[in-house]
DNA sequence: GCCGTCACG
DNA sequence: ACGTACGTGACGGCA
């Protein structure tokens, strides 16, 4: 069969409506197969759930882009789009370039549209060169690496709702702009990637990994809304009690979720001792009222508001807003470019901070059900952090630990205050814990002796004794330092990098704060390397073994599965066994799963 | 739009 | 004398 040009089609289809391929009617080239296509589509919001396709843009080589119109408002679509288009999109021997592919191929799977062949991600590549920059939108690379002004998208809607209602000549223009920008970018942006030694990296983490979070948004999750709406009005009747007593034991109405307001009452009209201040005034977060609740009861009630209206606000009544009309599940974005790190982060809703931690942590990730036959399995790795130092400064006594397989909270609680491991108290494992965490974060006097509520002199004594203990630690500390000093930057096992601007600073807290990033980013970022191939591997191992268990979290050390009943006996070894394997490192990783009917019962 | 606060790893 | 543990996102108040 002849191959035919997609532009050919194009052509044929927008003969007719010359505005249709402005573009097109410039350049006149003979066609030939293509070996590779920039594309982006345009659709009617940012959420690639509920958003449909518009249109889509096209540029197969620079000042040869061209737009498709499918779903505009004043009907000038061509017809039969998709089964033009289809072909090129699906065919494997054509590459595919974009900008955020993930939002792309979610939109374009709903047209029936999978998107085979090599991909390249100008996103993701500008994220992997510069992981401190906040955002990696089109124009904020364009303008970087092309000192191309992109025209805001807001600007070009101006009143308009959205892309649908854009005239077509201008939506033409301005996403064939974008095609064309992003087709400019891929050469700059992957040169840099090969000059940087970051193209594995890419390659076999971000890339991949961008179906694999396709997946887990489109699958959602559960939500058990009759038991949302019953955990509301408990909290409803809570916080109504509460602001009565608050009001009498303030002797005054006033706004309770104003820190301003609330400084006034506890400090002004009650005349409390102040602790630390904010920018703006009075602090009067947990810290400052849990010391105030020890002589007046204003500030104790205070806390059980604050808890129980943010468990109200931030989760049990604006979950329900997020369930999406026609899978009736929750569909949250993880962003792949945002954090410095490495790390993944959740939004709309943030999925990685839903409560945990007491009864009303069970209520909550009690609301987060399996499907009919299906459980919740849940796989964590321990101790992830402190078992990638370990493997990262080869300590000694660290490794031995792990190897051993001992509670290592214990275990240096045992060093530091010299006691045998079974005579070391509750108290004592409190400490070392917070040692163990204060050491991946960049430990310093002061900020151990706020976290203990211990003298900055005992902290201070605390870790030197920690230090002497493990060589291996301090070192690597020092050592990371330096090459951060030396190099801008630091890495992760797999060569994620993270520049480090203030690392030579002449600004004493700025240079301090630069050091604790560069000792804790490595860390960090190794792990969130660990756990992204884990779920690379088990995407894989589901697909290739026509299984119906799907991921459908990520946070941070955990993935959720969501889990047929007939497979929930072999499922929870499968994921073990590739969590654990995810990288081979001088300590064992250890995952520990769980299973159950709610996401409460599976943690 | 920033700030303070607080939920998570 | 200063301000301090690392990384996120969402909420309400306020200018």
């Amino acid at each position: 069969m002849k191959q035919k040009s997609l532009f050919d089609d194009f052509e044929s289809n927008s003969q007719s409506d010359p505005a249709l391929m402005p573009n097109l009617q410039q350049t006149q080239k003979s066609p030939h197969q293509l070996s590779e296509i920039c594309f982006d589509v345009e659709a009617t919001g940012r959420n690639p759930i509920s958003d449909i396709a518009v249109g889509i843009s096209l540029c197969k080589e620079k000042g040869f882009a061209c737009y498709v119109p499918v779903r505009h408002a004043n009907g000038s679509n061509v017809p039969d789009t998709f089964s033009i288009i289809k072909p090129i999109f699906e065919d494997a021997s054509i590459d595919k370039i974009g900008h955020n592919l993930k939002y792309d191929t979610l939109i374009l799977r709903k047209e029936g549209i999978k998107t085979a062949g090599k991909l390249y991600d100008t996103m993701l590549a500008s994220y992997l060169l510069n992981p401190n920059r906040s955002e990696h939108s089109l124009s904020t690379v364009g303008l970087e690496y092309l000192h191309h002004k992109k025209r805001p998208l807001s600007e070009v809607l101006g009143k308009l709702p959205d892309f649908s209602r854009l005239p077509i000549d201008e939506a033409t223009s301005y996403a064939a702009e974008d095609a064309e920008l992003t087709f400019e970018l891929k050469d700059i942006l992957f040169q840099k990637l090969e000059a940087e030694g970051l193209t594995s990296l890419y390659f076999d983490i971000e890339m991949p990994l961008i179906n694999v979070l396709a997946d887990i948004e489109e699958a959602g999750i559960g939500v058990d809304t009759w038991r949302l709406d019953e955990l509301s009005k408990e909290l409803e009747c809570q916080l109504t009690a509460l602001q009565t007593t608050i009001y009498s034991l303030a002797g005054e109405d006033f706004n309770i979720n104003s820190p301003k307001q609330l400084g006034r009452i506890l400090f002004d009209v009650l005349k409390l001792k102040p602790g630390k201040k904010t920018k703006t005034g009075y602090s009067t977060n947990v810290e400052v009222l849990e010391e105030l609740a020890k002589s007046h009861r204003l500030p104790a009630e205070i806390l059980n508001y604050r808890t129980y209206y943010k468990l109200k606000t931030t989760y049990v009544d604006a979950l329900p807003k997020l369930i999406n009309e026609k899978t009736g599940r929750i569909h949250t974005s993880f962003n792949q470019t945002v954090t410095a790190t490495g790390r993944l982060s959740s939004s709309d809703p943030n999925m990685q901070n839903i409560p945990v931690r007491g009864e009303w942590g069970s209520k909550i990730r009690g609301v987060f059900i399996a499907a009919k036959d299906s459980v919740l399995i849940s796989a964590d790795y321990s101790q992830i952090e402190l078992r990638i130092l370990a493997h990262l400064c080869k300590d000694k006594g660290l490794i031995e630990a792990f190897r051993k397989n001992v509670d290592i909270h214990t275990r240096t609680a045992s060093e530091i205050f010299s006691v045998s491991p079974d005579k070391v108290t509750s108290d004592q494992r409190r400490v070392a814990k917070t040692v163990n965490f204060g050491v991946i974060y960049g430990i310093s006097p002061f900020g151990l002796s706020e976290a203990l509520g211990i003298s900055p002199k005992e902290a201070s004594a605390i870790i030197d004794n920690y230090f002497d203990r493990h060589r291996g630690v301090k070192d690597y500390i020092d050592m990371t330092i330096h090459t951060a000093r030396s190099r801008g930057y630091v890495q992760t096992l797999l060569g994620r990098k993270r520049p480090i601007p203030d690392i030579n600073s002449s600004n004493n807290n700025l240079r301090m704060q630069a050091e604790r990033m560069a000792i804790n980013a490595p860390v960090q970022g190794t792990a969130a390397d660990l756990i992204k191939i884990a779920m690379i591997r088990i995407w894989k191992r589901l697909k290739e073994s026509h299984l119906k268990t799907k991921m459908i979290l990520q946070i941070h050390d955990e993935l959720l599965f969501e889990v047929p009943d007939n497979e929930a006996g072999t499922i929870s070894g499968l994921i073990k066994e590739d969590m654990e394997g995810a990288l081979s490192l001088s300590v064992p990783l250890i995952v520990g799963v769980g299973k159950g009917h709610t996401w409460a019962e599976a943690h």
